[in-house]
Order: C-alpha cells, then sequence, then structure tokens
DNA sequence: TATTGTTATACTCTATAACTATA
DNA sequence: TATAGTTATAGAGTATAACAATA
C-alpha cells in the first residue's frame, strides 16, 4: 500500500473517540474501581444494576460479558460489603434476583458522579462543541 | 436531590462517548487480542510501536501503565512470535530498544485496521455529522 | 433433559521485591 | 548510589468443567 490514503471520516471519528479514552492514564473504569476498592467488574456491575432494578445473575453475566461461574464471585464481594443483595424469584426458585441495598445505591451515585465525570480532553471543548457533540452522540446511539 | 438535574454538556457527551465503547460486547481491544491470539496488552504495544520506532522497554512500561516487570513477559511472547525484537542501545547498555520486525509491522497494520473499524453507532451516522464529529473530536484533542 | 447458580481447578495477568549489570 | 531490565513469587481475575437444585 505504500503511503497510507487517509481514513473515512466514521474511520478518523472512532479513531479519536479511541484516542479519547485511551489517553487517560490509568484508564476511566481501573482508576474509579481502585478509588472505591472495587474491581472493574464491580463497577460494571453497578453501572448496570440500577436502583430499584432486579436482574437474575445470568442476565448480569450477559450484559458484562463474563461467565456465569465469574458472576457468582463479583456479587459475593459486592453482598460482603452490603452494596447489593440477592433476592430469591417468586416465578423460578433456581434464579436469584440481584438488586443494589439501599448503601448500594447511595455509593453507586458516587461512582457514577466518578465515571462520568468528564476528561480533560471533552471539558476544554467550547459549550458549543460540546452541545454538538451531544447532538451527533445522541443520533449514533439512536 | 430527589430528581436529577439534566447533567451539563461535557458530562452528557462523556456519557455518551463511554456509552459508544461498552456498548460492543466484548469491548473492542479484548475483542481484537484474542483474534490475532494475543493479549490486550500486546495490543496496547502495538498501538504505540510504530514502524520503524524503537523505545526503551521503561517507556512502553509507561505507555502501556504497567510495571516494567510486566514488560519483560509482554515483549517475551512478542518476540517469541518473531513480531517485535529487543536491540541494544548505543547510548546505554542497560537499556533494550524495542522495536517491530518486518513481520511485526505487517500484523501491525492489520491489527490497526481491526481496532480502527467504526462500530455500528459510529457508521450508521450521516456523513455531514461524522465530518463534524472528527472536527469537534480534533479540537478536543488538539 | 435443560437451565441457574455454585464449586473446584487451572491458567493468565499483574504488582512487589530481590537480583544483575550497568551507570 | 541509582537505574534498566530480569526473575521469583504471590494475589487477583478469568474460563472450563462438574455438580446440586429446580424446571
Amino acid at each position: 500500500m505504500g503511503v497510507r490514503a487517509k481514513a473515512d471520516p466514521a474511520t478518523e471519528a472512532w479513531k479519536m473517540v479511541f484516542e479519547v479514552i485511551t489517553s487517560e492514564r490509568p484508564l476511566r473504569i481501573p482508576r474509579v474501581a481502585a478509588e472505591f476498592g472495587m474491581s472493574p467488574m464491580g463497577v460494571h456491575v453497578f453501572r448496570i444494576l440500577e436502583p430499584g432494578a432486579e436482574l437474575p445473575m445470568s442476565a448480569l453475566a450477559g450484559s458484562v460479558g463474563c461467565d456465569a461461574s465469574n458472576v457468582t464471585g463479583i456479587v459475593d464481594r459486592l453482598e460482603a460489603r452490603g452494596l447489593i443483595e440477592r433476592r430469591d424469584s417468586p416465578a423460578d426458585r433456581r434464579v436469584k434476583l440481584i438488586a443494589l441495598t439501599e448503601e448500594g445505591a447511595r455509593l453507586r451515585e458516587q461512582v457514577m458522579d466518578r465515571l462520568y465525570e468528564p476528561p480533560a480532553a471533552i471539558a476544554r471543548l467550547s459549550a458549543a462543541d460540546q452541545r454538538a457533540l451531544c447532538d451527533i452522540l445522541a443520533r449514533a446511539l439512536a
């Protein structure tokens, strides 16, 4: 190929999204996890588990993208800290539903605040650019 | 606080950047790494190590954000596959410079192609949105 | 028979500390 | 003395397979 052609706009945009994420050292999720004494997977679980919601462990495994056997340990550790609880499902006695405790819901808010704190790259944009970015990404995720 | 106020544009934008990344399952870097039989850290090293460049192992440790003792193993595995090589530094006999081999440079191109392949969320945007996204992110990373 | 969650196990990745060879 | 890289080691996270309870 020799001299590389300039990539198309989609690829260029994705490259820069990538750069925004990876330019943070340490990466956001491990950093926030360490800050709260949790594992990165614990943070993922928190993100998925909204206050008031109940999720089967199998659903949790699917959402965080790891094996079900792994979820047992992740849930064990969060439950030992009183942040989440296992509840019996009324529909199927095999499944256990996971939900935040009140303390878990309080901690979740703090964790999410840190997770969603915009990095320098985003923060330094003009308000107009930030709003335009919102609009475009809203369409991307629609 | 009760009902949450709408977050400011910077936070909203960052949340959505986050969503674009984490909506891919499995996550991009582990997925591409597995595809090429590498560890995620191997992919990070490839990303940092441009063809023709030579980097001390300590610099590599800093860039990928892990301990120097860890780099030894990461480099060992890539070197065993003939993708990178250790070279003696002419300036300091303690340091070893890491560089891609020709085969490594070829594989790097394939790995980068997969890494920078835009996800569905970005790909489905209009060309105008993609170009606007490029412009804004270029300013974010300036 | 199939599925949910658990346990046992082995493998990978990681950081810490001790070591070597240089500086 | 300090630094670059290595080695030894132990801890955390992970997936696989076998298991118990339930469907």
